[in-house]
DNA sequence: ATTTTTCTTGTGTGCGAACACACAAAAATA
DNA sequence: TATTTTTGTGTGTTCGCACACAAGAAAAAT
């Protein structure tokens, strides 16, 4: 190991032993000031920095991560957050993290709640959290603080003390991008439609954060005379349905030429169209489901928002080990970047790997 | 730590010592059939995986890693891919790395050779390089072959058989992405423009790759009859010579709506153009360097298409630590994103923070 | 002056793996 | 049969750090 400086030189050229610079580093028992005085100042001088490896070794302990995702059987989505954060456990597990997914049901608030209470059965060092419901995430959020949890919390942010970290995008900024790429296939006097299909709509800050910004966006350039509408739709599932309702907005609203599907699903505006006749429209979306891509690929969709889910999981707990092993602050909020998909760029963002990345 | 299996558990299900269950582990010494066979069986068992921990702490090796680079005092380029290295760096140096970085003109051969001696001279275990010159770089990389050295190389690929690694973006294609990019802004049957701002353009084969692939992404679209034509210029940094020849080109080529800059160097032209009078054209470069991002948010180049050079540097590095100390293969092309930024979204590729990602 | 308590310090062991060394048993040679 | 050599195996030390324990020195209490 070359030229490292140990604890062992600073005991020598302090004149201590190895356990008083332990002490010293350590600020545990008691030392007198004078040799407190001589280890720092060696400490000092020889630049020494302790050896992580060694550290994690001789610490010889376990901590343990929940993890509570949305089971990626109910959305195609969350497969990504879930795999990314996998990749990142194969990386650290010999740190000695100890990873529990927990899955709920999407759509069930009360399957979240369900396994809430796994969770802090488990008695776990730290959660990582997807805030689908907010009250109930919420509740959560207040019971780690009792037992002293933090939190990291990915896709949605939420305002609350025991939330050490946010990794996923700014929801804001990402709309008002959506505004720049919709204005890009838009003749101009026209209007785009902010589409919300989600359940709940209400209740989900990201999306309403994604429509101001998009608003904003259009109401930067007043002169070009842009409108912005919105609609929200749950029945997104429901094929017909979800066709009658897109064909009946076409043509009630015929001064739409783009949308901004706010999330991962503007595959199914376009399924639900699939063999119908129907007006051109741009298409501005999130997400590199299959789904989403095919239609990329046939220039149907004009370009999808990429939000990073792997490396939202990745990311995720590779702060809490951070956190953990590291004992270095994580910033409290972590945005991605908003990558721009289209046809020639979407491969990279697939196969990005990130097996090769690492915690410093 | 739990419940991870150890070297001295399955010597104990085995019924040998850990000696011998070492021995086996990395086929070393001489161990009879019998105790061979039961020692795997019970590895397989049990599902033994080494403690890297331990291990690298054990190995107590260093690993000598050279790194060969443009100086970044000669381009602003270059800043971002050393950079990049020394944050892997610092994450990696508890594994026994010991980088030592070299650095030459880039616009000097020589220099390059110099430094290469001193590369050799420093007998490093594995090296990184930016092979800028391709002929003195190709003289390195035998040499590095004769020694056993690997190499990673970053910005630029070469056929040659040291190469272990290359990470960088996909030239070829990141042409086609200009190509859409620019069709986004011109009308139908107008001209393009390749720009090589580069000394000796021609041993560039990055360069050529990116030309190619833009003239294929307009020949992929022949009903809208967009015709390609292609400059090379050296004297860029001569602000009056670039002036003149931009003048005259816009001038004597009125048909070229749209300019694609093959390099970093697209604020040259708009530098070179500061004050003129001039036709509006729509512009396409690489990277996130300052003065692009300037012109970026002035809207007078469309968009930049960000090369991830200080990723580059960081997985680099981070190859080389996955070869050495997790002994695990690298795949012999790691193509980067081809991120396209507008003013919208720039901001989260120049802030993005590499200290939290791990090898795995 | 002696005992007890407090303060301060050094020594020693373990984490899990890598590797050197020693020593038995088996095989090969004399 | 005696001896050397080979083969196979166990023990022990090391990496750098964390932490338990013991023990000496100083201070307080008796």
């Amino acid at each position: 190991m070359s030229n490292r400086v140990t604890i062992k030189d600073i005991a020598e050229q302090a004149g201590v032993s190895p356990g008083t610079v332990d002490r010293v580093l350590h600020n545990r028992g008691k030392v007198s000031p004078l040799n407190r005085q001589k280890v720092l100042k060696v400490v000092e001088e020889l630049g020494y920095e302790p050896n992580i490896i060694a550290s994690t070794l001789a610490y010889n302990r376990t901590v343990k991560v929940a993890a509570l995702l949305p089971d990626y059987r109910t959305d195609p989505y969350w497969e990504k957050p879930a795999s990314g954060m996998l990749k990142a456990y194969q990386a650290v597990k010999h740190f000695g993290i100890e990873l529990t997914p927990f899955y709920f049901n999407l759509f069930d608030p009360n399957a979240f709640l369900q396994q809430a209470h796994a969770v802090l059965q488990h008695a776990p060092d730290a959660l990582l959290m997807a805030p689908i419901f907010f009250k109930e995430a919420n509740l959560l959020l207040t019971e780690c603080q009792k037992m002293g949890i933090p939190v990291v919390l990915i896709n949605t942010d939420l305002a609350h003390e025991q939330v050490m970290t946010y990794i996923g995008q700014d929801s804001y900024q990402s709309g008002v991008l959506a505004g720049k790429l919709l204005h890009f296939g838009m003749k101009e006097p026209e209007k785009a439609l902010v589409l919300n299909l989600d359940n709940e709509t209400v209740n989900a800050k990201h999306l309403l954060d994604k429509e101001q910004g998009l608003r904003d966006y259009f109401a930067s350039i007043p002169e070009k005379g842009f409108q912005v509408m919105r609609q929200d739709f749950e029945a997104f599932d429901q094929a017909p349905v979800m066709r009658d309702f897109m064909l009946e907005l076409l043509e009630k609203h015929r001064d739409v030429t783009g949308i901004f599907v706010s999330n991962s699903r503007a595959y199914k505006v376009l399924q639900a169209l699939e063999g119908q006749e129907y007006r051109k429209v741009k298409i501005v979306g999130f997400d590199l489901l299959p789904p989403n891509l095919a239609y990329l690929n046939q220039e149907k969709i004009s370009f999808l928002i990429n939000q990073n889910p792997e490396q939202q999981g990745y990311l995720a707990l590779m702060n809490i080990v951070n956190h953990f092993i590291y004992k270095r602050p994580s910033e409290r909020i972590q945005h991605l970047p908003l990558d721009i998909v289209v046809t020639e760029n979407a491969g990279y963002y697939l196969q990005r790997n990130l097996e090769f990345q690492m915690v410093g």
